[in-house]
DNA sequence: TTAAGCTTTCACAATTGGTGAAGGCTGTTT
DNA sequence: AAACAGCCTTCACCAATTGTGAAAGCTTAA
């Protein structure tokens, strides 16, 4: 490892202080293991980070590069405990919410983005679980908000139109494929794919065992951006939200290609146990979902105006 | 400290390989050291993370939200590495980015986004340091682009008009100042400020000194978001970008005004020593800077014209 | 030149983290 | 029903990492 959460505060204290020094003592420890861990860090990165001065230190280039980064990973980890110590407390105020798959990364940044700014005292907490277990987790009382997917059985829970989330399939640009395609064709290509853990691929497992079939998946990604970026590559056909084709599409070369299967049509649904016995804050979480959904739709037929014109 | 990247990294492949054993393999250590190191996060976090259900284990709730954020935080790690690594190898393909102030968080992201999304064989590493250095680096050869408000001396560089950067004043809803503000009197007041690191910061004091005067500084945060929230609670006056100001005033209760004194209106610009000179891949990213200037202008005449309707 | 304020080095001590074997639990197989 | 296979936990022990405090060297300001 060339560096630790450790190493990181404390280069940038010292870099903000200007000093060893000042590092060491708001850090509690003694100067001479600030500067063993700077040189730790030096020589592992093969960098100088600052410049001794006499005086105290400035950051060299190379350090102010790992500034920016080293504020972003601690941020990061404060977020982090501050999330989860509001879990654990069951702090009033926290809301738990549940989304059905790491697609949300679509919608959620700018829709809790804005009312966490709008409620600076609220909380919220965000987790990925396939549709099948946000609603139970919702029927036990085990999280307030949940994003499902329609193919979800929600009965017994309140529910709400969210967005449409239609899977499209993604192929390389010089590939020789047209028109819907069926997911048993789609099968007898190599495929990439997103961990395992991710709701999407299991779903998407499963209906191959329906089939009979088994996936070829060639490999397995973290994110849909990586996952258009090597379809790009052609190393095989992806099947990602529309969202995500149309986001990374105008600037890679891939073609977007319908999916003749039903279940393709998706529509995602917020979900809820009892809108009454919700806490108000979670409430008001849930209101700024339906005014955001209207905003949406919209502002699609925004576009598809301007598209007209 | 409650956690670790180690811990983050184990707990991740833990979880993804659905047991202790498989998360032990994948990191070279044993079982375990792998349940030590999960139990401490547990007591640490007061919270189980996983289910263990004798055939392996499954994340809880709790477990489910810590995925999330880790996965962000060792991508932000690994982005990191990437990133000091392309540097301290001055690695063809790699350009090296200098920005004046954090400010460019408003337009960088997007920015280099799509340009590192469109050529995903360059590297770029950005840093924050202030004009005068920036220039300074840039003549030295050190780095390649530089991102520079217009009160720099640019002599002996090219450059190019970017964006406008007007610096505006923001106050607390309630507090009554109006108008045109001048340095000197927005100096009567408490002020929020950023980090002493950033360049808007030092600027902000150099000009103090100027006048003979000193800033009663509040409070200093990391970023723009916090300063305008904490200006929103009443503490204090802040000084901000008037992009930071418009993109957090929609959510936020304080009032924008102008300041009165003639730096307040700046302008970046794009500087390189020598366009000719420069490697292939970073005259790319230049002109990819320019058509995004155009291109902001032009959204911004669109906007108008918008309002106006 | 002295003095103050930094950083570095080094031997040593303390703490942390890893090891491997033994034991207990659960679900599967015969 | 009993043996089995796979998995997690505990514990005593050992290795590696990290912090300590004192001494020394360097740079700037008076």
């Amino acid at each position: 490892m060339k560096f630790d959460l450790t190493d990181l505060r404390i280069f940038l204290s010292a870099v903000e202080g200007g000093s060893l020094t000042a590092a060491a003592l708001q850090n509690n420890i003694v100067v001479a293991a600030v500067s063993a861990r700077l040189r730790k860090m030096e020589v592992s990165f093969g960098l100088p980070l600052v410049e001794r001065t006499g005086r105290g230190i400035r950051p060299t280039l190379a350090g102010d590069i790992l500034v920016g980064h080293a504020r972003k990973v601690l941020d990061d980890t404060r977020k982090l405990e501050v999330e989860l110590d509001a879990f654990s407390e069951g702090r009033g105020g926290t809301i738990r919410l549940l989304s059905n798959t790491n697609m949300l990364s679509e919608h959620m940044p700018q829709l809790l983005g804005s009312f966490l700014r709008q409620n600076p005292d609220i909380f919220v907490t965000v987790a990925d679980k396939p549709s099948m277990e946000v609603v139970n987790l919702l029927r036990n009382g085990e999280a307030d908000i949940g994003i499902v997917a329609s193919s979800a059985d929600m009965t017994g829970l309140e529910r709400w139109r969210f967005v449409p989330d239609r899977l499209v399939l993604i192929v390389p640009g010089d590939w020789a494929l047209e028109g819907p395609v069926a997911y048993a064709r789609i099968l007898d290509h190599p495929l990439i794919a997103l961990n395992t853990t991710v709701a999407l691929s299991q779903f998407l497992r499963r209906l191959a065992t329906e089939l009979g079939r088994r996936a070829n998946i060639r490999i397995r990604v973290e994110n849909f951006e990586s996952l258009c970026r090597i379809v790009e590559c052609g190393a095989g056909l992806g099947i990602v939200p529309e969202s995500a084709a149309r986001r990374y599409g105008r600037d890679m070369g891939f073609r977007t290609l319908e999916i003749a299967d039903g279940w393709a049509e998706r529509e995602l649904y917020v979900c809820v146990r009892n809108q009454q016995q919700l806490p108000l804050y979670a409430q008001k979480l849930l209101l700024h979902f339906q005014t955001y959904a209207e905003e949406a739709k919209n502002a699609a037929f925004r576009e598809a105006a301007i598209v007209k014109i």
